[in-house]
DNA sequence: AAATATTTGTTGCATTTGCAACATTTTACA
DNA sequence: TGTAAAATGTTGCAAATGCAACAAATATTT
């Protein structure tokens, strides 16, 4: 995962910083943090910590667009807030450095020596981005449940050829991640664990094909 | 929708896709043009026509990730090939343009005058193709097939504020962005038709509500 | 450490959905 | 323009899934 000042000497970031404009916040957990941004486009960067980014629909139901750790982005540029009533929560303590989106191309940062590894950083992260969401559509078109568990674990499993591997969160939010009941997602854990798929130990999976 | 070259002018396109080493090629339809691409990071610009990203999973499913028309970018930027089988389908005459990632930041462009507004445009709209990922994550996680559709319609019609308007593709295509089956699909336009939420004649949907 | 909140697991039941197999209409193209 | 191909509409049926209502196990907080 890109980080948007990697190959950037502590230095230099901080000038990138200051010429930016940008802004850094503290803030404690569970503290509801777009409220308090300025409706002016920016890119937020998660500095420590994390945030969650939830949108509430009409009839009240909740549902995560995403979960963002440190290191990562995002902001306007990377979710239009539609009509939708979004709402970004931390889910710990955190610290959050804001630049709006028009000082990225403003008169004196682009004479400045880092400035095009900051913007090759930024567009890496996009990139990212976007394949992050990739993913996620690829899960979510998947038509059983079952046929998303197996694609999940899969794609788990793909870059270290590992048989085993332990989800990074919770059963809650993989159900809410791949957009089903979680009940009826634990349901089809049992069969595939009753048909030989799988073998589990709370989050840790091993794989048995 | 933002184009990669807007705000420059024709002169300096040139001059821009000369120093990226831009490379233009044309297709004629129904061609898979991503087995002529070389392997190493590019994004690649639709002058003209379009084309369609469709990933073919080990039991033989094709799945569309992505349709691109005129003036949107693909490439390695914006999608990881992973392991699935993923082709580019030209759906009609096609003109693309070629950059290599790595001459977005080559000595020579980052002199150049133009550089900045085409930075800004490659930021914006890489910003773009995530906030239309967001939407499609958004209707696929909604529950019932209605109301994937009910949210869909809004969408359609929340610019406008008008109450009818055009599907901008068929509904088979729709059912595939949707993650349905096609004919559960047209049976819950019936039940939406009977109900009252809709009146339709052909692809143009009318909101009664 | 006790109390509270959250997560996980289970299951019956009703609803929703995919699938298959059509007929019909519309569109593409040779 | 005629023919083939693609899109659309319909419906019975079986399978998958959401929902509700729990109990039990973990985690978190005070």
């Amino acid at each position: 995962m890109t980080n948007l000042f990697q190959n950037i000497n502590d230095k230099n970031i901080e000038k990138l910083k200051r010429i930016l404009k940008a802004n850094t916040v503290h803030y404690q957990k569970n503290v509801n943090i777009l409220s308090n941004v300025n409706p002016e486009d920016f890119i937020a960067i998660i500095d420590t910590g994390s945030v969650q980014l939830i949108s509430t629909d009409y009839d009240g139901n909740e549902r995560i667009i995403e979960d963002i750790g440190e290191g990562e982005i995002f902001g306007s540029i990377s979710y239009s807030l539609n009509n939708e009533d979004v709402s970004c929560i931390t889910k710990e303590k955190t610290q959050i450095t804001y630049i709006q989106y028009k000082q990225i191309t403003n008169d004196e940062i682009i004479k400045t020596d880092s400035y095009i590894i900051f913007i090759k950083n930024l567009i890496k992260l996009l990139g990212e981005h976007v394949s992050s969401k990739n993913t996620r559509i690829e899960l979510l078109t998947k038509k059983t449940t079952r046929d998303k568990l197996l694609e999940y674990f899969r794609l788990q499993t793909q870059t270290a050829t590992k048989k085993t591997f332990t989800i990074p969160m919770s059963y809650t939010e993989l159900a809410n991640y791949l957009a089903v009941d979680r009940s009826a997602m634990t349901r089809e854990i049992s069969y595939l664990k009753e048909d030989g798929f799988i073998k589990t130990n709370g989050r840790r999976i091993t794989l048995l094909y």
